[in-house]
DNA sequence: ATTTAAAAATAGACCGGTCATTATAGAAAA
DNA sequence: TTTTCTATAATGACCGGTCTATTTTTAAAT
């Protein structure tokens, strides 16, 4: 049996429309109606409500998009093709232009932008997250011979790429951003 | 002297707050209240009501961005200087965290992101905007000798780590991320 | 195994407040 | 006087959150 079926499908539903649409243009109606929960089960597994289902989201979307991002770096040792592949697997997500998968690809812009000047506490776990992700790349250049402090400003600056290709894919619905930077990335360690 | 000197009034209160929260968690009675404007008169200027705010908001602060761009690209005729001294500039509006100039460097991330999958004229716009910022960079990357395709890539990839850069520097309020970046531009010449 | 009491989960009505928008009137300017 | 602008009140829809009641599940006691 399903032990907390009902709570991980609200988180899913949330996650989803969190990241498409934002936290502020998301009502808990809609995530009610679009997973076919009552209002009472949601305050029950999530009883300090809307806010803790942000943060929620954002902690796990962080957990997967991590997870995620090591296993393509683990692809290969040379690091500008494993961040290739890692880009290769973005513009995957966004086959369907208009449902990009918000599961294996979250795109954290929006919510980060959303809670910056609104909510310290997301905006918070949003920079924990950025600043881990370039962790990943840091310690990924530098386990290629790389020299830490090019490391450190690579890391950023791609990282930064990165958030911004999904910005812009997700404005045109197009994946050609991101194939666009794929082909800039050897540049970068040269 | 006050021809329509309170919707321009408007207008400007209006983007402050639509790049700085979102137009979705900015209400009609904040702008309001923060320009000291009775809900009629907004009405009276924008009959359209919100959805006319907030293109108008975008349109006019795409002709903001693309004029301050192409100032900082004529800086220099050297390319990378250009985009450093651009990076810089940035950078210099980072220097109150808490209140970074909106109007000398919108940050079309919240708004393009917030529109991409609820209100398509809204969307088409940034789109737009992203395409021009490119063709600006575009432009003058040919007129430095570079060759027409490296340009293309080139092009997106910076406005891409431009736009990621921003979005890093507020959710850390912090301008480090655009030092950083500032940093690693000459390698995108090579 | 069956009964039973407590706990967990579901269900939805309800609340005060705020949302964008409209309506209506008065003031200012032309 | 006619047009433009200001000022509020009222509108209905929806917001997040609370509340109470009911059903379902769990576990203990017989």
């Amino acid at each position: 049996m399903k032990k907390s079926s009902t709570r991980d499908h609200l988180l899913e539903v949330a996650t989803r429309l969190f990241h498409l649409q934002g936290y502020q243009a998301t009502g808990l109606n809609q995530i009610l109606k679009e997973s076919g929960t009552p209002k009472g089960s949601l305050y029950h597994y999530f009883p300090d409500g809307k806010n803790q289902l942000v943060k929620e989201v954002v902690e796990s979307s962080s957990q997967r998009l991590l997870a995620n991002i090591q296993i393509h770096l683990n692809s290969d040792p040379n690091p500008t093709i494993a961040v290739q592949n890692y880009l290769n697997h973005l513009s995957e997500n966004f086959k369907n232009l208009d449902t990009p998968d918000m599961l294996n690809m979250p795109p954290f812009a929006l919510i980060s932008m959303e809670s910056a000047f609104e909510n310290e506490e997301i905006r918070v776990v949003c920079q924990e997250n950025y600043s881990k992700v370039q962790q990943h790349y840091y310690n990924k250049f530098v386990e290629s011979g790389m020299a830490t402090d090019k490391a450190k400003i690579l890391a950023v600056s791609l990282n930064a790429a990165i958030i911004g290709v999904l910005v812009l894919s997700i404005t045109e619905k197009s994946n050609e951003p991101i194939k666009m930077l794929q082909k800039t990335v050897p540049s970068f360690f040269l």
